[in-house]
DNA sequence: GTCTTTGGTTTATAAAATAAACTATTTTCT
DNA sequence: AGAAAATAGTTTATTTTATAAACCAAAGAC
């Protein structure tokens, strides 16, 4: 009847950040902080947990001497997305 | 950007609960579990938190000696879904 | 009569989300 | 120049949540 909702994604913070991500082809850690209103701290672990999924790509340079990250989804991360968002029309009858 | 969740209704259980009650004048428990696959510890304990919010009155009488639990959606409930689809769409790209 | 099933609740544990504290560099202000 | 604050994060600690395990009472099966 319901099937599994995907627990990476069925998270306010790391759903902000896919469909952020799924809308450009690339976004840095600021962007997405300030998009979501997220805290760096909060915002880190949860870009953590989505690479480490393979959901997303995260790639850390430095411009000089600052540090730069931008992150990227993935194929298989839009895939994921798909299937999350066909599992949650069950749940919300649309 | 991003609209707040309602953190009571975005969970995979309380979710199912609530759209399964959106269909139907009421359910009891034990129809509620087999639906949801919920195990009945889990499934108290989340229709708790939905009664205390007033999203769903929970009614507890006997069928003789067995105890029967019947659950139905409020007003309120269905305002905080509808609130709460809304927000998702956002984040969903609907 | 005791063993299992039904219909739950309560309590304990595992997993999450979030916040707070910290590091390193850079920029600003006086 | 030197102190103070801002930037760009990470790490660690705390709080919440979700889930499971253990338990209770009654009824039905053997």
């Amino acid at each position: 009847m319901f099937k599994e909702l995907d627990p990476l994604l069925h998270s306010q913070l790391r759903l902000a950040v896919m469909s952020l991500l799924l809308g450009v082809e690339e976004a840095d850690f600021v962007y997405i902080r300030e998009k979501t209103g997220a805290t760096a701290g909060n915002l880190s672990v949860q870009l953590d947990k989505l690479s480490e999924a393979g959901y997303i790509t995260v790639e850390k340079s430095f411009v000089g001497k600052k540090p730069r990250t931008t992150c990227q989804i993935t194929t298989v991360g839009r895939e994921a997305m798909a299937t999350y968002v066909e599992a949650l029309k069950d749940y919300l009858r649309l």
